[in-house]
DNA sequence: ACCTAGCAGCTGTTCAGACCACACTGCCCG
DNA sequence: CGGGCAGTGTGGTCTGAACAGCTGCTAGGT
C-alpha cells in the first residue's frame, strides 16, 4: 500500500528537467544550453552537481560538450550513439548472445525489405546500387562491411519505419563490432563474396520489382547464410524456425 | 584518410578503465569497486573526475551507488533497464507516428509469437492463459489493456529474444501511452471485445500447438483489427502490406 | 552470558573556490 | 585589407570542506 520513497539525488533531479526540456521541445537539436556556470544559478546547485548531470546526458547522446565553446553544452539530436554503446556493453556482458542479435537482424531485415519494397523511391534504388558498386569495389574486409552496411541502412530508411531505423541501425552496428570479419560476410574473392552480392542484387531487383515477399524471403535467406556457418546446430535452429517454411527444411540441419 | 583526433578527457579513461575491467571479468556482477577515496589515488585524479565517471558507468547500468556502504560502488549485471530508458527516450524525441509504432508491434509480434509457438514452457502457457483470464475479469480499460500488455509481455519472454523483448516492451508502453483507450482494445461487454479475447485464445491453441505460422498470422491479424478501425485508408496499406498474403487483399481495402 | 543503545569511522553527496587550457571575439598594426 | 594578438568566457580539473547515511564495534544494562 506504501510506495518506495524515491531519496532524489541533486543531479537526478537536474538530469530531470534538462531532459524533460528537451524531449518537449523546449531545446531543439542544435540549440545550446546555457553554460555551467549559468546553470549552476537557475538550478541553485553546486557546479559538481551540474556537471555530473552533465555528463548523464552525454553519455545518454542528448548533449554534447566541448570546451572553448561560447555558448554552452550543444543539444544533439541522435542518441543512436549512444544506445549503440550501451547495447555493445550488454553483448560483451554476454548479456545478449550474438545469436539473438542474428535472429533480431533477419526478423527486421526481411520486414525492412518487405516495406521498402512497397514504398521506394527511384532515388533509394539508386543509393541501393550505389552500395552494391561499393562492395565490388571494395577490397578490405572493413571497406566491404560497411558497403553491406549502407545496402541495409538505405533499406531501413526507404522502409519508413522510424522504430525499426534506429533499432536496426544500433544492431547492425553491434554485429558489426562483434563478429568483425570473424563471421560476417567474406571480404576476398571468393565463391561465397561472389554469392553475397549476387543475393543483395537478387534483393534489389526484387525492391524495384514491388515484391516484398520476394524481398524479405532473400534478405532472411541471404542473412542466414552469412552468419549460420559460425553458429553451433541449436543455435542455427533458432534462426531456421524463422525462414519460410518451404526453405526452412531443406537449411535446417 | 585522417582520423578525427581524440582529445582524451580525464573522466573517459577513467571510464574506459573501469569499463574494460567489469567487461574482462576482472569485476564480476555483485562484486565492489574500491571506494571513490581509493579510485583517486590509483587514477591519480581528483575527485570530481573519478565521480564523473562513476556517473557514466551508473547512466550505462554498470555500477551503482548507494551512500553508507563499506564498500564502494557496487558492480552491477543487468544493461537492461538503462538500454529501456535509453530507447524510452529515442521514441519520445523522434516523435514516432502511431503507424509506424503500430507496423513495429505487427512485425515484431509475429516474429515474438512464431519463436514462442517453437520455445515455449508449460509454464509460459499457464501465464498466458491467467492473462487471457484476467482480460476477461477486466472491468475497466486501463485494466483490460494491462492485462493484454501481459499476455504479449509473456509471448515476448518465451520468445526468448532480449532485443525482441527490451524493443517490443519499450513499444508497448509507447503504444499504450497514446492511443490510451481511444484506439486500443474495446473494454466493454462489446462483440469486439469477445472476438479480441477468442483472438488470443486461438494464439494460445497456435503456441500450444508449436504452430508458428499460426501464431504469427492470427497475431499480426488480431493487431491490425484493433488499430486499423482508428487509421486511414494509406495507414492501413502501410500495415496491410505486412500481412499474409492471402489476407491482405481481403482486409487491405 | 546475552542483548541493545550509542559511538566512531567510512561511505557517498554536495558545495565553494581556484586554476588551467582552449576557442572565439574584436582590436590593433602592418 | 589582412593577419597576428590579447581579452574574455567556456569547459576541464583539482582541492578542501562539510553533511547525511549506513556499518560495525563497543560499552552499558539486563
Amino acid at each position: 500500500m506504501f510506495t518506495p520513497v524515491d531519496k532524489k539525488r541533486a543531479f537526478e533531479a537536474v538530469v530531470q528537467q534538462i531532459e524533460s526540456a528537451i524531449y518537449s521541445g523546449e531545446y531543439a537539436p542544435g540549440d545550446f544550453l546555457p553554460p555551467e556556470r549559468t546553470l549552476v544559478e537557475d538550478f541553485g546547485v553546486g557546479r559538481s552537481t551540474v556537471r555530473e548531470a552533465l555528463r548523464i546526458l552525454e553519455s545518454m547522446g542528448l548533449v554534447r560538450t566541448s570546451p572553448g565553446s561560447r555558448s554552452g553544452p550543444e543539444v544533439c539530436g541522435s542518441v543512436t550513439p549512444g544506445l549503440t554503446r550501451m547495447l555493445r556493453g550488454a553483448v560483451r556482458m554476454e548479456e545478449i548472445p550474438v545469436v539473438e542479435l542474428v535472429q533480431y537482424r533477419i526478423i527486421a531485415g526481411a520486414a525492412a525489405n518487405r516495406l521498402a519494397a512497397h514504398l521506394r523511391t527511384d532515388e533509394h534504388l539508386e543509393r541501393m546500387a550505389a552500395a552494391i558498386e561499393a562492395m565490388e569495389a571494395a577490397t578490405d574486409a572493413a571497406t566491404f562491411a560497411a558497403a553491406d552496411d549502407g545496402f541495409h541502412a538505405v533499406v531501413r530508411d526507404a522502409a519508413g519505419n522510424r522504430v525499426l531505423g534506429i533499432v536496426g541501425g544500433v544492431i547492425q552496428d553491434a554485429t558489426l563490432d562483434l563478429v568483425a570479419g570473424a563471421v560476417g560476410p567474406p571480404a576476398g574473392a571468393s565463391r561465397m563474396r561472389r554469392e553475397f552480392i549476387a543475393d543483395h542484387r537478387r534483393i534489389l531487383a526484387a525492391i524495384t520489382g514491388r515484391d516484398g515477399d520476394t524481398a524479405a524471403r532473400l534478405a532472411s535467406q541471404t542473412l542466414y547464410d552469412a552468419y549460420s556457418g559460425a553458429l553451433d546446430k541449436d543455435q542455427r535452429h533458432r534462426l531456421a524456425v524463422l525462414l519460410e517454411p518451404d526453405v526452412r527444411d531443406s537449411r535446417d540441419h
